[in-house]
DNA sequence: ATCATGACCGATAACGTTACCGGCAAGGTT
DNA sequence: AACCTTGCCGGTAACGTTATCGGTCATGAT
């Protein structure tokens, strides 16, 4: 701002010229003991802040990293904390573009990094973008990028994600474990891959029972807790009513709670009910609801670490390269039939 | 990065010279129109994008805000998305720093901001934090600062947060006029501006109503989920045990309720039971609890206005300016005897 | 005395952009 | 014919920093 102290200020007080005192700052050789001292202590006391904007334009590098994603949920901020994390331990700075889960907003987010220049980009796909010219821009302009969590196929870049099909597979394995016969999937929106992914990972549970899937039983619905509502209220109308649900979402998951309580039923008994990201809230509800739990932070914290790694090594990680790492299953009241429960083999 | 592409590049391409297609950029006088439409058509063909970092090193501004918060809880992030709004609006950029409760990461965060060159800071300060020295500083660069939400005394800079007295007032009233007598408050971190103000509601209440307070219901705690436990089940065993309950945050009702619960006491009947922030949480819990709520949204949004209106008319908001917003109070069955609802006059 | 060596320092250009000034031609005014 | 406008354009410096090169001196070796 205004009275921004420079090298230049430091260089006038004590008869140096601007290369030594650039020099005594940044502990480079060629430079007296003495003088060192000197700069140093003036730099102390005028509180002078190196510019980083001139030594980005300098070195044709913000060392900044560009956050794109479509809201800062529980999950998401949580995410955002591991890549601050990984970021600030690497000396680099994050800005965080949300984008409400509009493309236009994640159209001018884009618009903004790229003028600010970041180093690198870490995306994490809103679920109603269907369009991904701008992404593709920055791929253009061949800025390297990361995604995490929400993935698209159309974007040749490596991305960090959870085991999907690991995680739909211990809810449903778990469901039929505990002796329930028809288990419905609240599957997210059609098209979404973390929504197909899940749903495989249901179907390979079942398989290894060896049951049969009711293909009624998968049904679609959008993120909201009101979807999930609406969509449990069906399914619960069904002539042969599902006996469990597991939705691929907490949110999805309370909106079923909701459902389940309205029709009068009783959770673990008449039906079982498990979510997904184990959010706080369901701990709170009653009965507490089982979810899979993703590692949010060391998702993000992997991501942002890639990414560096990619900005640094520049090219050596293969655009498909995808780290995936494990959920866990988290057992509450809401799917455990202890009479019921059947030990593993 | 790589190859960005410069107006020297375009200058070189048409015979022209920087200054001209600087000037046909940006749609200033003196310029051919012939001449203003041939850089613009080949700097879209080229996907020009201007160096944000060069104009900022020129003009000695960033149109950039930076945002210091002590982490991505649901009511922070909710004012984010509002602070974005107001900062898109005007075409600023945020830079938001999480510090996590922890003063060392404040401190880092706040010397990457003034390195950043932000024009302008907004901050929320840490409930833990209580040394300034690093935010003086902010205010000693004559950075332009507004606080938001939680504030402090030691900073002089202008605050937008909302009617804690108001809150406290609110929720306190209602509970006189459902019947109940002993009102407790757990009333956050002792020294903690936004407890004093929510606990002055609170007295006043019960001024307006002509009931004496019991000091002893004044109880403080922090502000996790634990500590609202572990004070209410203390709160329980006194001999002369509260019959209501006004936590100053939802997180500390939650507490509360499991307390509680444990205990054996119903809602509302025996106890009543009032939050504070109205996160979706308190909707989902049985019983669905009441509290107070503050407009976030709008809160970051007009915080963010205020710094914007204090970064171009540079001095003329005084810096004890407060802007203040209404709370309201969302009535649900923890706290609602109907039998006993005493009617408004 | 001469030379090479090393320690220390300064001048300059560059990063991408714009503000400011000056120039030049065409046309209009006295 | 001499003058002033006006429209258009180019040159230069500057923002704060660092990389590169070159310079000056004292020291020790020859």
């Amino acid at each position: 701002m205004d009275g921004q102290v420079t090298i230049k200020d430091i260089a006038r007080q004590l008869n140096l010229s601007l290369s030594t005192v650039s020099r005594a700052l940044r502990n480079a050789p060629d430079v007296n003991p003495e003088t060192r001292q000197a700069v140093m202590e003036l730099a102390a006391s005028l509180s002078y802040t190196p510019s980083r904007l001139a030594l980005s334009l300098k070195q044709r590098q913000t060392r900044t990293i560009g956050v794109i994603v479509p809201n800062l949920d529980n999950v998401l901020s949580t995410m955002i904390r591991g890549i601050d994390e990984a970021a600030l331990e690497s000396g680099y700075t994050v800005m965080v573009c949300q984008s409400n889960e509009s493309y236009g907003r994640e159209l001018a987010n884009t618009k903004r990094l790229l003028e600010s220049l970041v180093d690198g980009v870490l995306v994490s796909v809103s679920s109603e973008t269907k369009i991904f010219d701008h992404l593709q821009e920055i791929l253009k302009r061949k800025l390297p990028m990361v995604q995490f969590d929400r993935s698209s196929s159309e974007l040749k870049a490596p991305i960090v994600r959870v085991d999907n099909v690991l995680g739909g597979f211990q809810a449903t394995e778990h469901l039929i474990q505990q002796g329930y016969r028809r288990i419905a999937i609240l599957a997210g929106p059609k098209n979404l891959g973390i929504g197909k992914k899940r749903t495989k990972g249901y179907l390979d549970a079942h398989k290894g029972a060896k049951r049969k899937v009711d293909r009624e039983l998968i049904v679609h619905c959008d993120f909201s807790q009101e979807s999930g509502y609406w969509t449990t209220l069906d399914l619960l109308s069904m002539k042969k009513r599902p006996d469990a649900i597991f939705a691929i979402s907490d949110r999805i998951a309370i909106g079923a709670m909701l459902a389940i309580r309205e029709k009068g039923l009783q959770m673990p008994n008449d039906i079982g009910l498990v979510g997904f990201n184990n959010e706080p809230t369901v701990q709170l509800v009653t009965p507490a609801v089982s979810s899979v739990e993703m590692p949010s932070f060391e998702l993000g914290k992997l991501a942002c670490k890639l990414l560096i790694e990619k900005m640094q090594k520049h090219g050596v990680i293969p655009e498909d390269h995808e780290e995936i790492l494990k959920t866990r299953l988290f057992i509450r009241p809401s799917s455990l039939r202890e009479a019921t429960g059947v030990i593993r083999p």
